[in-house]
RNA sequence: CGGGGCGUAGCGCAGUUUGGUAGCGCGUUUGGUUCGGGACCAAAAGGCCGUGGGUUCAAAUCCCGUCGCCCCGACCA
């Protein structure tokens, strides 16, 4: 391929704030079609292909069957399962011409379901796999960051079918082996797997892949001391507490304006952790209140809340029907109708300022053990912190940093089986639900990732085993004859070596063709130039600047291929073995 | 869905306050000079000013509607 022949304008200046959007669009890989949309150029599909054929190798490898369900959905495979009424507008929904209800798939748990059922009704069909690699579509809110978070994209989804919980188990180690090479194979052996929630899929036990970098929209807990790595989400919150060795009597003082716990803190001297705070939800459904204590350093982690209450909630937005003194609300003493939790952060604290339930007071000397009744019971509902007790070795070892989430995997249990009626026969006749296991990747969001996590300021750095290209050939003064006729042999013996090679003929300043060999970010460059021809020689060099060096002209060809294996092989090595 | 902003040449923008013949930079085309990190000179092409209506002798500019996009928040298998 010329460069000269490829489509999508390559420019200078930034134009956003994530830098793996900002060079791929820079790059010319998509255009923007509408909000959250792309069409992908040539350079971003061949990436994208290449990710597909090691997502097909791996899933094949674990017995998986590639299908294909409909992007057009009726809403009546979406009531079987429940979740055309229980997923909001990001599931997008419309009407054919007969004014019957479709849906556009974002998921297809239902489209598996009902495609296996019926065809796997006894139990010797199973345990069995199917994928697909195809396009969805969810109505985001908000899409943003170029690839990242989009509306319509490209991914591998696969559901695994069993009849034991331990089948299912055996199945997703073999399942979470194959992630691990497929990230791995794909040049970012770096991802790393941590427990996650499971949200609106339901099921219990779930992990997701995580790319750790700073624009990461998942907050992820990890512990240096024993590897112990969770979604902030998902994550156990330990805290230690250690009683005075004196207990105050529980004391009402007054403290006027002062509201906020650093206000309050600071008029008392107190430091945060010697408080426990009141949070104040609503329920989405009936703007019910639901009121958690918790020391007062800590923080609601939502998500727990929301499991343990089985309900959507928001932080509430007016207290003026809850009967609660805002800024002075306090466990002891407290009369509500409010749902009152209490947070295990408070489990074992000793003489601490709450509010006491009146304009412009507080406690001093609040001991929940003491002053609570004998029967509260403690429930984790805080985000782990930084420095934090890791659940795994009990250190404070605990690390906070960011992630994307480039895949998924679940163990989804007969959620959809039981509500859908998918049934086969066991041994001894019985009629059953299988079992499922669900696992996602989104092939753009990787793409994005990958570009997000190894970039310099001139472009994206591609492992070879997806880079668009695995060679670029620059010709620098194309208008002297020697380099023509040297850049033309070369491109043309490297093709014939099945190497996948980009030509850059083009009769423009170095500056201009060094930029774009650097935003195309083949992982190998050869510069053809007057000034080496003269010595008999070329420019070899990495894009990841990892070589450079002079080779002879006589040679190249085979020197080129030789660094692509060089380069694929020190990919491959990271790759971990098949389960 | 809340708050803010923007739609004018392929891309990025000025012009809108105060209505009066459509501008700039990049890119593109042609010719020339340069040329190992986004060169220079000269010439040229390119716009229904998002869209519908209204006011006016006259609308990119004022008024009303509508569509789209961007940012922040809520949301997010």
């Amino acid at each position: 391929m010329k460069v000269k022949n490829i489509l999508g304008e390559r420019f200078k200046e930034r134009a956003y704030d994530i830098e793996s959007q900002n060079l791929m669009t820079r790059g010319g890989y998509m255009k923007q079609v509408g909000n959250g949309i792309y069409s992908l150029f040539m350079p971003a599909k061949r990436i994208q292909n290449k990710i597909e054929q090691i997502l097909r190798e791996e899933m094949d490898a674990i017995d998986g069957q590639e299908v294909l369900f409909p992007v057009v959905m009726p809403a009546t495979l979406w009531q079987s399962s429940g979740r055309f009424d229980s997923i909001g507008r990001e599931l997008l929904r419309f009407k054919d011409r007969s004014g019957a209800d479709m849906v556009l798939g974002m998921t297809h748990e239902e489209a598996a379901v009902q495609l296996a059922m019926n065809v796997a009704g006894t139990y010797q069909k199973y345990p069995f796999m199917i994928y697909q690699i195809q396009t969805k579509f969810r109505d985001e809110p908000r899409a943003r960051g170029g690839l990242i978070r989009v509306r319509e994209f490209t991914m591998k989804d696969a559901y695994s079918f069993h009849t034991s919980q331990e089948d299912l188990e055996k199945y997703y180690e073999r399942a979470y082996r194959a992630y691990e090479r497929i990230y791995a194979r794909a040049g970012v052996p770096e991802v790393l797997a941590v427990k996650s929630d499971s949200g609106m899929m339901g099921g219990k036990v779930s992990h997701e892949f995580m790319l750790l970098t700073d624009i990461g929209e998942d907050t992820i807990v990890t512990c240096p001391e024993c590897g112990f790595r969770a979604n902030m989400e998902a994550c156990d919150a330990i805290t230690e507490n250690t009683a005075d060795a004196e207990l105050l009597p529980l004391t009402e003082v007054f403290t006027g304006e002062a509201k906020t716990i650093e206000d309050v803190g600071e008029m008392l001297h107190m430091s945060s952790e010697k408080s426990c705070k009141a949070v104040v939800y609503q329920r989405n459904e009936d703007d019910s209140y639901v009121l958690v204590f918790c020391r007062g350093d800590r923080e609601i982690n939502e998500t727990k809340l929301t499991n343990y209450l089985k309900a959507e909630i928001h932080p509430a937005q007016d207290l003026t029907n809850a009967n609660l003194a805002a800024g002075n609300i306090g466990p002891v003493g407290l009369e509500t109708k409010a749902t009152v939790l209490f947070d295990r952060s408070l489990v074992g604290a000793t003489n601490l300022v709450c509010g006491a339930n009146r304009e412009e007071y507080h406690f001093t000397g609040f001991t929940p053990a003491r002053d609570l009744p004998e029967n509260t019971v403690y429930f984790d509902l805080c985000k782990a912190v930084a420095g934090g007790v890791c659940p795994g070795c009990g250190k404070h070892s605990l690390k906070i940093s960011r992630g994307i989430e480039v895949g998924n995997i679940f163990q989804l249990g007969k959620r959809y089986t039981e509500a859908m009626g998918m049934t086969y026969d066991s041994e001894n006749g019985e009629r059953k639900n299988p079992i499922m296991g669900c696992y996602g990747i989104g092939v753009g969001r990787l793409i994005a990732s990958v570009c997000e996590a190894h970039h310099d300021d001139y472009g994206p750095i591609w492992p070879i085993t997806i880079a668009p290209w695995q060679v670029q050939i620059c010709a620098l003064r194309i208008d002297d004859e020697n380099v023509r006729a040297a850049a033309d042999k070369l491109y043309e013996e490297l093709e014939k070596a099945g190497a996948e090679v980009l030509y850059d003929d083009r009769a423009v300043s170095a500056g201009v063709m060094f930029s774009d060999a650097d935003l195309l970010a083949a992982p190998v460059r050869v510069v053809i130039s007057p000034k080496t021809l003269q010595r008999g020689c070329f420019e070899l060099a990495a894009r990841d600047k990892s070589f450079r060096e002079d080779i002879s002209a006589e040679g190249a060809c085979e020197a080129v291929l030789a660094k692509i294996r060089e380069l694929t092989e020190a990919v491959n090595a990271k790759v971990p073995e098949r389960l």
